[in-house]
DNA sequence: TATATTACTGACCCGCGAGTCAGTAGCACC
DNA sequence: GGTGCTACTGACTCGCGGGTCAGTAATATA
């Protein structure tokens, strides 16, 4: 009925078309990897043909970068600036700092990143490289300011702090990268907030300096109730 | 100078070659992942020719699961030996399988295998399916019983033993994709067994049942000095 | 030494997907 | 409505790598 000259096939929209691309490379790379991924279904995930991606992007290794690049730079820089507005307890700053990574990153399709750089770093060294020194070195700087700022305060015991940053930090990537693996298989998958919650309470416990007296017990706090002070 | 016709070209060995080519497989899946894997650079790496690979593996996902299989089972069904033959304390047992974890597989090639597995488990849903009962599955019950034996002896604290395991474990898994990740990005790359040990250290301090008097101080125990008992 | 058997080779096939580009349709401006 | 600009399309190329198979060389047997 309609005459097909009045169909609109497609419309304009230079300003929106790289961020959906990367989103729906995002997404495509995590679910599939890098090399299984076709930039035919990443431009049709986005909504526009494999011609208009290289608009954008001049290859599908620019496109990996760019994926990388936009999605975890800002939110490192959101915890950095979490760390520096921090005052308290150094093990509340613990808790603020992640149950912010698991807002801003851990419970968003973000989270897959950790896995696609673990994937694909043999692959792209010079993306590897820009990843370790732009969100790991950062993530472990962060997280180690933190612990040292603990234990000179006498609220954790004096052990080793990068190999504490570490063991901090692995169940963190471990939850994000289980939920883009076996989360399908996992019959009983686990709660993520609860997962963290119990994390926070064994290594607070584990690192608490058992000498100084007048620490508190460990805290275990709960994610609905955080974030209401101000 | 010699005759070509002297020159040996090749040998017939038919036993040793598939176990040839799911080695190379798996030093190269994990290098490169499984889909950037080329078959001629397996073959190459056994000293052998793609056509001789056909005739051991009907597939690329043929020898892939070969390479899964052969590589983890085993290792695991040690783990569950070690249990069963155990005894003493549960810190003891714990820190055993920690570090026979790390003898046997987390200082191995097999070590590759988790990062394979995560990283191709959307690909291959039925091998991820496998690993997930086989490996993931089993190596959770070994540590959630060892857990609960302490939970029951008053050596540990009362927690949800699930998320436990994963918390144990997580540091673990991360330091075998570690070094086929970002190991070569590290300057100052962390060494293994003192890791682990402060791993042991914090978390069997956190787990530590404060209320019961007659638990000794949380054991550090040098790896060198292990394994003489007997 | 002659013959049969088979482990192994390597050149070839062919489909798939990264990357290209001539053409088309939307839109701004007159 | 016409004209020019450009964001976008989709059919095309072409190389790469999984998979095949006719032939060859090592070995077993006599």
């Amino acid at each position: 009925m309609s005459p097909a000259s009045q169909v609109r096939k497609w419309t304009r929209r230079k300003e929106a078309r790289p961020g959906e691309l990367t989103a729906a490379a995002l997404e495509l790379f995590v679910e599939r990897g890098y090399a299984a991924t076709r930039l035919d279904d990443v431009a049709a995930r986005a909504g526009v043909s494999k011609g208009t991606l290289y608009l954008y992007f001049s290859s599908k290794e620019d496109l990996f970068k760019a994926v990388v690049r936009e999605g975890i730079v800002p939110a490192i820089e959101r915890g950095e600036k979490l760390f520096e507005e921090h005052t308290g307890s150094v093990a509340d700053l613990i808790g603020d700092l992640i149950y912010g990574w698991w807002e801003s990153i851990g419970s968003t399709r973000l989270a897959g990143i950790p896995k696609l750089m673990i994937s694909e770093s043999g692959n792209f060294p010079e993306i590897a490289q820009f990843y370790y020194q732009e969100v790991i070195s950062r993530g472990h700087r962060l997280v180690g300011s933190a612990l040292r700022r603990g234990m000179e305060k006498g609220e954790f015991r004096k052990l080793d702090v990068e190999y504490t940053v570490r063991l901090m930090l692995a169940p963190l990537v471990m939850l994000a990268v289980w939920r883009f693996s076996f989360d399908v298989c996992d019959s009983n998958c686990l709660e993520p907030k609860k997962y963290l919650e119990q994390h926070i309470d064994i290594v607070l416990n584990g690192l608490r300096d058992r000498e100084t007296k007048n620490t508190r017990p460990a805290q275990v706090v709960e994610l609905k109730t955080r974030g209401k002070k101000r």
